[in-house]
DNA sequence: AATAATCGTTAAGAATCCGTAAAAAAATAC
DNA sequence: GTATTTTTTTACGGATTCTTAACGATTATT
């Protein structure tokens, strides 16, 4: 099972920024991001938690080396330096600042390609929370995500998740403790070519909790935040002590 | 604290394979091996542990990515493949095959170095088990892979497995405890020119079940995820005060 | 309070996936 | 060269899973 990945491609040049993000999105694998500015791809970089940035040195506004050392500083998402730098210094100090890869300019299509899937290769092996095919698990009170055996669990008692439902329990506990927008869940879950309403959401939603939650109708592990997206909780749900939204508006008697 | 790491060498050509030697000893950090043949690497690679292999395609006995497949058969070493070949196709062939990077010839020193710094940052984080291939046997509950002997055995009795059977089961046993999916275990099967649809995996299953299980229908040591992959219990099945999944929806009567 | 929009639930058909059997092709042994 | 084993291909039924549509319940809006 796969995830569309989402690749941040950080170029300042129009025209080879859009021949990347074409590139990527003719694969039809990949959900594409871009930046032209060292600014810019920090805040991508942060607020969309990319699986792969390609990162051109030669930016406007700072140089790439320090959004390289910036990003480093709490992700170790994979990131393939394409520059036209040809200096051995310059890769060098690239790789040695936490480049995973070198790709030099013009670039070979095909082999900037097989580069990215090693690079997803390796981060799905690697015990890195950036990526979601993590070796580990994920817990949360009585649940537990084992992304190595594509399996949920609670109360130690397997769930019997479906593909899909699992993967949409990954996504959400990936993010756990923020609100997943509708959209960008099912661009994730069906790729490019998603259907353009909730429906199948809801419904996977609905298959979901009935297998993982006691009382499906108030689910303590995936909120619903109305209008939004859905939030998985990063808390204990059995833990009182915690700090999570207290209903100010009783519920209704039954 | 770390570790002095030990590379292997694999290269035909005297006067390069000399040069890497000589460059990866003086860094100092390195214990350098070296083997000339095809042949030879597998052996040295067997018996060494190697923490990184440099590769030259262009080897005298065998093609090079041979030898990458016969690596990646039980060992996730990371694999740098260091090739006089320009074409394109070389280079993604061998990232397909299970090598890390790949580096042209004529080499930068400074830049392999930095390179070899990179893959062993990679292997640092990764979470695959190579030492079970090297150490004989892998056991679980009735069931012994025995590595060395090309051979399985259930309750002390050989199942008599083909070639390829043992292979698959090899494999999944490496892997024990965690999803493998159908396109990872056709591409480490069959190599590069694979078929397409994962039918002969299916097959195969089938017959190993047949050996190994004594309800083929419901399998106690590789299980089946649905749309992902097989998976080899890393649990005795026969114990029961362990972890696995219970199944919580009962199952339908007959 | 009425209306509209959103969300949860159910059910059913379509599509896919998996296991198995058997035949064909290839490899190996004799 | 023939026989045997192994591997690959072909075919198909059953089971699971995915998707769509319809409808009731809930929430937000006027």
């Amino acid at each position: 099972m796969e995830f569309s990945c989402k690749i941040l491609v950080i170029e300042d040049d129009p025209a080879t920024r859009e021949m990347l993000v074409g590139l990527l999105e003719e694969v039809g694998k990949y959900d594409v991001i871009s930046a032209e500015t060292g600014k810019d791809a920090e805040i991508l970089a942060n607020s969309h938690c990319p699986d792969v940035i390609l990162l051109d040195l030669g930016l406007p506004d700072m140089d790439g080396s320090s959004v390289l050392q910036s990003v480093r500083e709490w992700s170790c998402v994979p990131i393939i330096v394409v520059s036209a730098r040809t200096s051995e210094a310059d890769k060098v100090n690239a790789l040695e600042n936490g480049a995973d890869d070198y790709v030099q300019k013009p670039i070979c299509t095909t082999e900037l390609l097989a580069r990215i899937r090693v690079a997803l290769r390796h981060s799905r092996n690697s015990g890195c929370n950036t990526s979601i095919a993590l070796n580990s698990c994920f817990k949360v009170g009585r649940l537990v995500i084992d992304y190595r055996k594509y399996r949920v669990f609670v109360d130690g008692v397997d769930a019997n998740l479906t593909q899909n439902e699992f993967k949409l329990v990954a996504l959400l506990g990936q993010y756990a403790g923020q609100v997943l927008p509708y959209e960008d869940i099912i661009r994730r879950m069906w790729g490019p070519n998603a259907p353009a309403d909730n429906q199948i959401l809801r419904v996977n939603m609905t298959n979901i909790r009935r297998k993982i939650e006691k009382d499906p109708a108030h689910p303590r592990y995936i909120f619903t935040e109305n209008g939004v997206g859905y939030r998985m909780t990063d808390h204990d749900p059995d833990d009182e002590q915690e700090d999570t939204p207290v209903c100010r508006i009783p519920e209704k008697a039954h």
